[in-house]
This record gives C-alpha cells, structure tokens and sequence, in this order.
DNA sequence: TCGTTACCGAACATCTTGTACAGTATAATT
DNA sequence: AATTATACTGTACAAGATGTTCGGTAACGA
C-alpha cells in the first residue's frame, strides 16, 4: 500500500477516534473529520463509502490486533504471565483482561465511550470465536441442562459486560481480581 | 392532555415503531416520518424536540409499562402463573420472560430490530432497579467474593442477554425453559 | 358561545452528504 | 533522470435533511 494511503488513512483513524471520545457517533460528521484529519473532502471519500465504513473497519482492525495475539493463549501464556493460580482457564481470561488494561489502539476508549454498542458487538462475536476454539477451556458443565450455544453466549456476554463494568468503576481492581469475579460468576473456578 | 396532542403522540410513535422495523435508526429521517404519520411538520417539532429524543421518550414508555407491571411480582405472580416449581425466584424471572413472549408493546420488535441498543439499555437499568428491590430473590450467595454490584450488574446482563438469545433462535422455546436456562446458568437454582 | 390551543402547509435558511473535475505533489517504473 | 501512474487538494455543486417561522384553520374545553 502507498505510504501517502496509509498516512492518510491512519489521519482519518486517529481524527474519527479522537471525536468518538468527544461525541457520539450520530453527532460526527464528515466535514469534522476532515478538518481535523486535515484532508480533502474527496479524498476522504475515496478511503470510505460511507461513514458507516470507517466505523466497521476500524472496528475491524483493533479487534482483529487483539484477538490474534490471543489466539494461542491456551498452550503458551503460562509462560507470559506469572499467574497467581496458574491453570489454563485463568490464563487466558487473564490475558484479556491485561490486555484491556493497557489499552492497546485505543481500544477501551471505544469500549466506554457513548457510542460503544458497535465495538461490543464485534468484542463479543471475537470472543464467541475464540470461545468456541478452546472447548476444554469453556467447559459447559451443565451440558444436560444448558444447550452449548446459550453457554457460550453466557460466557462471552459476561466477559463483556466484566469489562464495562470494570470501565465504570474506573478499573481500579488488578486484572487477576476481575479474573477471578468473571471466573465466579460463571461458575469455571 | 387535549385529545389532538394525544393523537398526534401516538401517531408518530407508531409510525416510528414501523420504520424502526424496516430500517436502521440512522437511516430514519423526519421526512419519513411525519410522511407515514400524516401530519405536518412543525407539528412534529412541537412535539419532539430531535429524533432522539423520540427515541428516548418511546423507551421510556414502553418499560415503564412492562416493569410497573412487574413490580409486585415477588409476592403475587405465584398466583397469576402455574408455575411447575412455584418458588418466588423462579416466578418473577418466568413473569417477566412471559410478558416479553406476548411482544406487549411491540417491546420484542424494537429488542430484535437492528439498532436495539437504546432498548436494551434501558431494558438492563431497569432490570438493576427490578433486582435492588428484590435482594432475597437475586441473593448473591458468594458476597465474599463477588462485590454486590457486580453482582447485580452480572445478573441483569444474563437476562437481557438471555432474552436476545431467545429472539435470535426464532423464540422457539417455552418461557418456563428459558427461565430455566437463565437461572441455571447465574446459579440461582 | 368564546377564548385557547393544536394542527396545517408552505416557505425558508442552514447544514450535510456524496460526486465531479482540473491542477499539483508524490511514488513507482524505465 | 525522465516518464508514467496514482494519490491528494480545493473548489464547486446538486440533492436532500434539519429545524424554524408564520398566517390561517379546525378542534377542544369551559
């Protein structure tokens, strides 16, 4: 990719981020965009169709950066983290949660701002996915009462709603203890 | 209130609620709606100063109906459902999975509609004020561990999610299954 | 019956969107 | 180094949405 692209591109990013901390979403508009990327109206629209695009890909990027890097958490984050109580379970849920804390691209800016119902919508399908990639992890204990797919909703929803709950409270607990608040309340511990 | 405004009030929200069927909140214009409601613009305006504020006006009517409603649960609902295991948890939760089946209000429609963000926001505070009033039935048995408004929070995010769950997979099943699930799932049973 | 209030409808200024195009700067190719 | 291709600029523009204004009409309540 043409590095005058990807300039460009990263300026809408970090203008169309830096309002959505400021505002929501209906309220951003182009025009706002371009003067604080500081970039032609054409030439935004030669990046994105649409506003609505420039939401779903960054929204695309961020999680795909996170969720990669999480992938193989099962087998190899023991080694990463020197977890209090060591198990695979703990260390993986760790892991994503450590990884919100530091806030990597911004990531829970968007999480808390107004506007968020978008990025909790892909947080929860990664989630799903990565889920669904570690069965033994996640183990549904209850198989004979609960069908799988509810149990894995249940779980990547209460993950989600740990981390909002964690940003409202100004994320003063460690990651180890809201490791072990989701790990209680969903029963895995 | 005079017999006109009510009217009007009604007209548009109607006409809204049809829209919001159809398309995306964002995607509804003014234009469109006075158009279906059949009334004049300054008319409109009169009545609701934004779009948004149409949208939050109608959130409030509608829950405020379905939780008014719910509020006596804990001590008469034993009554108004043959519950299999009548205990007064099990009640409450099966009440409020009942009025959602029977879509009063067209509050299912707006849940499963595309921009059902608003709606289950207010859906989950109200819930929380639902639980707060409720201690004994929601009772949060690992309070060593769990703070109580993780607690709750965790709680009503498990039913609105679970609702959106039921909505996804058609409805297909009984509320008396549903409440199951949802009490299974937060270790309520 | 009479004063009040709500609606109508049309017009209007203003803002937003998305497109077009000619000119300039930067990257890639030879 | 010269040439070609591509990305950005800046301005302009049509189409559509927003929110307000105002004089006239109809319905309400007392």
């Amino acid at each position: 990719m043409d590095r005058r692209q990807r300039k460009t591109r990263e300026e809408i990013f970090s203008a169309f981020i830096e309002l959505l901390a400021k505002k929501h979403y209906n309220q951003i508009t182009v025009g706002e965009i371009i003067d604080l990327a500081d970039i032609g109206r054409a030439t935004f629209y030669s990046h994105f169709e649409t506003k609505d695009f420039l939401l779903k890909e960054l929204c695309e990027e961020l999680f795909c950066h996170i969720f990669d890097t999480a992938e193989d958490g099962g087998e190899n984050h023991k080694h990463i983290f020197n977890c209090v109580d060591c198990d695979v379970t703990s260390s993986v849920v760790l892991h994503l949660f450590s990884h919100m804390q530091k806030n990597d691209n911004h990531i829970l800016d968007l999480l808390a701002c107004e506007n968020n119902e978008l990025f909790l919508r892909y947080f929860k399908e990664n989630l799903k996915v990565l889920i669904k990639k570690q069965p033994l992890i996640f183990e549904n204990k209850k198989t004979q009462e609960l069908p799988n797919d509810y149990w894995i909703n249940h779980i990547a929803s209460s993950f989600v709603e740990s981390v909002k709950w964690w940003i409202d409270c100004g994320m003063k607990e460690s990651p180890e203890v809201l490791t072990s608040y989701f790990l209680t309340a969903v029963n895995l511990k």
